[in-house]
DNA sequence: AGGTACTGTGGGAGCGCTCCCACAAGTGAT
DNA sequence: ATCACTTGTGGGAGCGCTCCCACAGTACCT
């Protein structure tokens, strides 16, 4: 070991064994104590602690994730460019809930961007390397091959958009139809009339889910939907501009329009105050995300809120238990799971 | 092996060992072409390659890593809570930067909030555990401890903002003396005479290095001094406020104001509305860092601009380097590194 | 012919852990 | 006193790599 040994010489990191050494117990005694293993006797577990904090021991990671096969770190994965990601408060709030959950344990966060196709080549050839635990997958659109590809390596996920309502994931979700039915429930009852819906991309789950809560709502209230009120965006700004111009050219007389996010809101705003229509008077606003462009617009505009922060929290908790479980080769709990998080209506002066 | 066995069958991943006998060749070689080692003959090579191919191997990083002594993974460390993060276009220029960099090589990038007491533990707890191969440092505070830990620890790292002159890390930044007196010099050129500084937090060494830039320009275009005219200000926007309030009290016959930062000026700009002024017309506003804030304010925003992409990108390959030179326990260079990159007067109506 | 050098290759040893078997010692029922 | 557990402990084997030594083969000098 002569060319091993000078780098692990004394002034190297302290191992397992040295504090072994140190505290007169077995290497596998300290690891039971370094574990939190309750079959160590307290005087034992006293004494290890003491060498521990002696030595200034901390484990080597990369040599416990060899010999146990897992690596205590776990990716959010974030299918867009950065500057999307930056863009969207919802990627902030998500994170803080992560986070905040993430905190209370050992494992690691990795901020993982695959919006090019060269990031997406690094990505398959990171999970493939199994690098992470588990992985929470944000912001999928339908078409993504990921999910399968973490099903197929078999790495615990959970994602925060089902992709459809027979996602195989672990998902987490906020009511989109729930909030959507509470924003046209909430025009309903100030006495709209003509309620117009622009939706956010259709290939999105959680947009046809908005799309189905509104017309439901219409419905449940007597109403007859008139497609005509229903237009088509994209979730950009841009997209908000094109769908209120041609909502406003089918259906000049409409009194309310139900935005699929705060963002296309503030495009349609524009477009109504360009057409000398004042908000709420001439038409009511309603968004969707509560983001702080909602409080920030004139007038301030009323949104459905999601609970996004919990969500992150949730998704965590979830995939702790599903890398938990994994563990032991346990059988495969069958059961989906699936959860949905209630929405909350944010009223301000747009409505 | 009866227990260990079952976890390593065929179902699992391939090894370094199984790819060896899959070519016909012994492990040595294998290592030697997955980590593209001349010393081996083009026919092995392909044959190996073939191999690997044939069985899909990847190599098991945590292997690696016990073995090699590196994690082949460098962190971002942001000492500041995730809010600040997302709300400052800084971040996320940077982060594009670095990223582009990176995705040149085969290290992963991980980014770490160190924003609160207890985060900070778990980094320092993280970096301890020499889970990263080197440490990029942004927007660090002049008393804070970490670059002082990295030392101990001899990680190498590199730090966005040099503390102060005389920092000991490696360093990137961008000229902000050079940028102030850019600034100034360049409202001077418009004729404006009385020219106020709000300034950053003074604990910030850039901040400080632009009050000297503002205070030189002045003084070689033979001007003294007004230290009524300097104001020291936050970094936000209710900082810019009060700083601007506070200038217009004392020297209501002002007629500039260079900011140390974009929002910092969007408070200005406030108190000069409420106060009746026009800009550009009575008082011509500067700002520091070209963010979007400075584009989309009413009127747009005369700003200086720093190359923060490219300190990213220079930040990565200064970040190599030092990690490879570290590698075969060379002679530590002496020589501190410290790059300092230009900045651009990005003019627009304010001034 | 012998020496010296280099190229390519195989494989032992070791990285620092976890897992589990073996076993000593104690506890209580028979 | 015997058996059957339980509790606590030590340490061997093994995780999948990298590093390096040893050595076969070839090439080029004396």
């Amino acid at each position: 070991m002569a060319s091993h040994g000078a780098r692990g010489r004394s002034g190297g990191r302290p191992t397992l064994e040295e504090v072994a050494a140190r505290a007169g117990v077995g290497r596998g005694t300290v690891s039971r104590v370094i574990n939190g293993s309750p079959r160590v006797s307290d005087a034992t577990r006293a004494a290890v602690e003491a060498a521990v904090a002696e030595l200034g021991y901390v484990p080597n990671t990369a040599a416990r994730a060899l010999a146990a096969n897992r690596t205590d770190a776990i990716a959010l994965v974030v299918p867009e460019p950065e500057t999307r990601f930056f863009a969207e408060p919802y990627f902030s709030d998500m994170l803080k809930g992560v986070g905040a959950e993430l905190s209370e344990t050992e494992m690691q966060l990795l901020l993982i961007f695959a919006g090019s196709d060269r990031e997406r080549r690094r990505l398959a050839q990171y999970l493939a390397a199994h690098r992470v635990d588990g992985v929470l997958l944000v912001s999928v659109h339908a078409d993504d091959p990921l999910p399968d590809l973490l099903a197929q390596l078999e790495i615990p996920a959970v994602i925060s958009g089902p992709r459809s309502a027979a996602e195989t994931l672990t998902s987490v979700d906020s009511d989109n139809y729930g909030g959507a039915r509470q924003a046209v429930e909430h025009l309903l009852s100030r006495g709209r009339r003509e309620i117009a819906h622009i939706t956010g991309r259709l290939d999105v789950y959680g947009a046809q889910r908005r799309v189905d809560g509104y017309r439901d709502a219409l419905r449940d209230a007597g109403r007859t939907v008139d497609e005509r009120l229903i237009e088509p965006g994209d979730f950009t700004e841009e997209g908000g501009r094109r769908a209120m111009a041609a909502l406003l050219e089918r259906r000049p007389d409409l009194d309310a329009v139900f935005a699929g996010s705060d963002v296309m809101a503030a495009g349609a705003r524009q477009v109504l105050r360009e057409a000398g229509l004042r908000i709420p008077d001439d038409v009511a606003l309603v968004g969707y995300d509560d983001s702080a462009i909602a409080r920030h617009m004139e007038p301030p505009l009323t949104s459905v809120r999601q609970p996004i922060e919990e969500m992150g929290r949730r998704m965590i908790d979830l995939l702790l238990e599903e890398i938990a479980d994994r563990r032991p080769a346990v059988s495969r709990g069958l059961e989906r799971r699936q959860v949905v998080l209630a929405t909350e209506l944010e009223e301000r002066a747009s409505s």
